[in-house]
DNA sequence: CGAGTTTGACCAGCGC
DNA sequence: GCGCTGGTCAAACTCG
C-alpha cells in the first residue's frame, strides 16, 4: 500500500466529514463516505461520546475560534435575517444554536484531526513493517548466497581430505568431482552418510545444510554426462535453444557444459551450473480440473504431445508466449489413477514482465524451486526408488510446523519426498483436504518475493538432495480465497511472521499457490483451445 | 493472414 | 547394439 495515496485518502475522508452539507434543520450529518477501519472508528466514536460532551461545555464557555469562516458568514447571514425580523429574542436563540453547533463541529474536527493522526501512525507502521520484511528478504537470500560461496571454495581449495568427502557430500552436484564421485568406494560411501548425518543433527535448524546426495551420485554422473553429450551434438540446435543457452536466464535442459574440475574458472562454471540447476528444477501442480488446463495467468503455446509410459493420457508440451524467446516450458497430462486431476509441470524462469494474474504464479513455482534448490528440505528416506514417501518422524512439514507455530494446520503428511525424479522437482498436490484459514495467508504478499529477488543467487549451495521430489500433499481443494477479506490485516502480519520467523518459509508458499489455484482452477483458461483428452492423436493408437 | 495446434519424425539418454 | 522413452522440431493444418 501506498503510504502517501492512503494519506490522501483519508484527508480525503476527512474533508468528506467536515464539509457534508447542512440538513434542512440546519444539523450537520457526518457521512461515512470513506470509512477506514470502520469498526475501530465506531468504537472510538464511542469512546470519545462522553468527551465531545465535556468538550462542547468548554467551547460554551471559552467561545473557542473555530476558524470557519463558512458557518461564520451563514451565522451572519442568519442574524440579519432575524435581525429583519424584529425579534431579537428569536435572534438570540439562533445566535446561541449556532454557536452550539460551531462548537459541535469543532469538537468533531479535533477529535478527527486526532483519529486522523493515529491513523497515519498506522501508516507509517506497516510501511516500516513492510520495509523491515524486504529487509529481511534480503538478507535471508545473501545468507545463502554466502553459505553457497563458502562451501564452494571449501571444496575447491579442501582442508582435511575427509572434511572435503563431507562437503562433496553437502555442495551441490554441479559442483561435484564427477570423477571422485564415480570412484568413490562404498565404504566411503557410507562414510559420507554418516558424516552427513551429523551434520543433519547439528544443523537441525538451519535445513539448508542438509543432507547427503549420495544416493544420487549415479545420477549425477548420468546426469552431467548426458549434457556433455549433448552439448557435443548441439550444433545442429536451434537458435532458440541456443539464446537461451547463450545466458538468457531461462532454457538450457539438454546442455550443461562439461564440468572441468579444479580449474580457475570452476566458479564460473558453478554458478553456470547452478544456473543450469535452477532452469532444471521443476515444480508440479496437481489439482483437480476438467479444463485442459489451469489458468495461470500467462500464454502458452502448444509444440507437442505425447504418450507417456503408465498413463493413457497423453502429456502436452507448452511453452510461454508472452516474451519472445521465453524459456518457461509446461507439460500438462492427466493423473493415469484419477484423470480428473490435472498435473501441470513448470519449469524455467519468464524473462520478460508478467501481468499480475501470471506474476502470482510464475513468482510462487519460482519460490517454490529455489526453495527445493536450496536444500531447504532434508532428504527424509535416502532410498532411491521411493516414488512418494510419506513424512515420518521428521519431515520438512513437520519442522515446518514447528517453525511455523502460526501454521498450526499443516497437515503431517504435508511433504514427502522422492529421489526418483530425473529433475529435482516440487509437487504442490492441491487435490486434497480442505483448507483452513491459515493456509490462506500470504497470498497476495508473497508473490512478488522471487520476482524482485535474484532467485539463482539461492541456489549455489546444498543442492543435497537434486534428485528428490517434494510433494505437498494434503492439498486445500475448494479453497476460496476471495472469502478472507475481512482477515487481510492477519493476513499481513501472519505472512510477515512467517517470513521473518524462519526463512523456510514454504507452508506459506504452498498457501499462496494454494490460493492462487483456487482462484483460477474452476476458470478454465482463454489461451489454449487444445484439449488432450477428446483429441485424438497418432501417439493414442500405439 | 497470422497465430496457434496437430502430428509424424527425429534425437538423445538409458537399460538390457 | 538395440529398443524404449521423453522431449523437441517443423510442416501441415485449423481457426478467428
Amino acid at each position: 500500500m501506498d503510504p502517501a495515496a492512503s494519506d490522501h485518502s483519508i484527508h480525503s475522508s476527512r474533508i468528506e466529514h467536515v464539509l457534508s452539507p447542512a440538513t434542512a434543520d440546519g444539523k450537520r450529518v457526518v457521512h461515512d463516505e470513506l470509512d477506514f477501519f470502520a469498526d475501530h472508528h465506531k468504537g472510538c466514536l464511542k469512546e470519545t461520546d462522553q468527551t465531545l460532551e465535556v468538550k462542547e461545555d468548554m467551547a460554551h464557555e471559552n467561545h473557542l475560534d473555530t476558524g470557519l469562516n463558512l458557518l461564520t458568514t451563514y451565522t451572519s447571514t442568519s442574524d440579519k435575517s432575524s435581525t429583519d425580523d424584529g425579534s431579537t429574542s428569536h435572534s438570540m436563540e439562533d445566535h446561541k444554536q449556532t454557536i452550539s453547533e460551531l462548537e459541535v463541529v469543532q469538537a468533531e474536527l479535533g477529535r478527527m484531526n486526532v483519529e486522523n493522526q493515529r491513523l497515519r501512525v498506522m501508516i507509517t507502521q506497516v510501511n516500516n513493517n513492510y520495509k523491515s520484511l524486504q529487509v529481511h528478504l534480503v538478507e535471508f537470500m545473501q545468507r545463502q548466497q554466502n553459505q553457497s560461496v563458502q562451501q564452494h571454495k571449501m571444496v575447491i581449495n579442501g582442508s582435511a581430505p575427509e572434511e572435503k568427502q563431507i562437503m562433496n557430500n553437502i555442495v551441490p552436484r554441479q559442483f561435484m568431482d564427477m570423477g571422485r564421485a564415480a570412484n568413490i568406494t562404498h565404504h566411503e560411501k557410507n562414510e559420507l552418510v554418516s558424516h552427513s548425518s551429523l551434520d543433519m543433527v547439528r544443523s537441525n535448524n538451519d535445513c539448508s545444510l542438509s543432507p547427503p546426495i549420495v544416493e544420487s551420485m549415479d545420477h549425477c554422473k548420468s546426469t552431467v554426462h548426458r549434457g556433455s553429450k549433448r552439448t557435443s551434438a548441439g550444433a545442429e540446435d536451434s537458435p532458440e535453444r541456443q539464446e537461451f543457452q547463450a545466458g538468457s536466464p531461462g532454457w538450457v535442459p539438454k546442455k550443461i557444459p562439461k564440468l572441468n574440475s579444479g580449474d580457475a574458472d570452476v566458479d564460473h562454471q558453478a554458478s553456470e551450473e547452478t544456473m543450469s540447476m535452477i532452469k532444471k528444477a521443476r515444480v508440479s501442480v496437481r489439482a483437480r480440473s476438467e479444463a485442459s488446463m489451469i489458468s495461470d495467468g500467462c500464454q502458452w503455446r502448444k509444440y507437442g504431445q505425447k504418450m507417456a509410459k503408465g498413463n493413457p493420457c497423453p502429456r502436452a508440451y507448452y511453452r510461454c508466449t508472452m516474451g519472445t524467446g521465453c524459456p518457461v516450458r509446461k507439460q500438462v497430462q492427466r493423473c493415469a489413477e484419477d484423470k480428473t486431476i490435472l498435473i501441470t509441470t513448470y519449469e524455467g524462469q519468464h524473462n520478460h514482465p508478467l501481468p499480475p494474474t501470471a506474476m502470482a504464479m510464475a513468482s510462487t513455482t519460482s519460490a517454490a524451486a529455489s526453495m527445493l534448490l536450496s536444500g531447504s528440505m532434508p532428504s527424509a528416506d535416502h532410498h532411491p526408488h521411493h516414488a512418494l514417501i510419506n513424512s515420518s518422524s521428521n519431515t520438512f512439514l513437520q519442522r515446518t510446523a514447528i517453525h511455523h507455530p502460526q501454521l498450526p494446520n499443516c497437515p503431517p503428511s504435508f511433504a514427502t519426498l522422492s529421489a526418483s525424479a530425473p529433475f529435482p522437482t516440487v509437487t504442490l498436490d492441491l487435490t486434497r483436504s480442505p483448507a483452513t484459514s491459515s493456509e490462506t495467508m500470504a497470498l497476495n504478499q508473497l508473490p512478488n518475493f522471487s520476482q524482485n529477488m535474484p532467485l539463482p543467487h539461492a541456489l549455489g549451495h546444498a543442492l543435497c538432495n537434486n534428485e528428490s521430489k517434494l510433494s505437498l500433499l494434503d492439498g486445500f481443494r475448494g479453497l476460496d480465497a476471495t472469502s478472507n477479506h475481512s482477515i487481510l490485516a492477519d493476513k499481513v502480519s501472519a505472512a510477515t511472521a512467517a517470513i521473518t520467523a524462519d526463512p523456510n518459509f514454504t507452508a506459506a508458499l504452498v498457501a499462496a499457490i494454494t490460493s492462487i489455484i483456487g482462484n483460477n482452477v474452476h476458470s478454465n483458461n482463454n489461451t489454449n483451445s487444445s484439449n488432450i483428452t477428446t483429441r485424438n492423436s497418432s501417439d493414442d493408437n500405439t
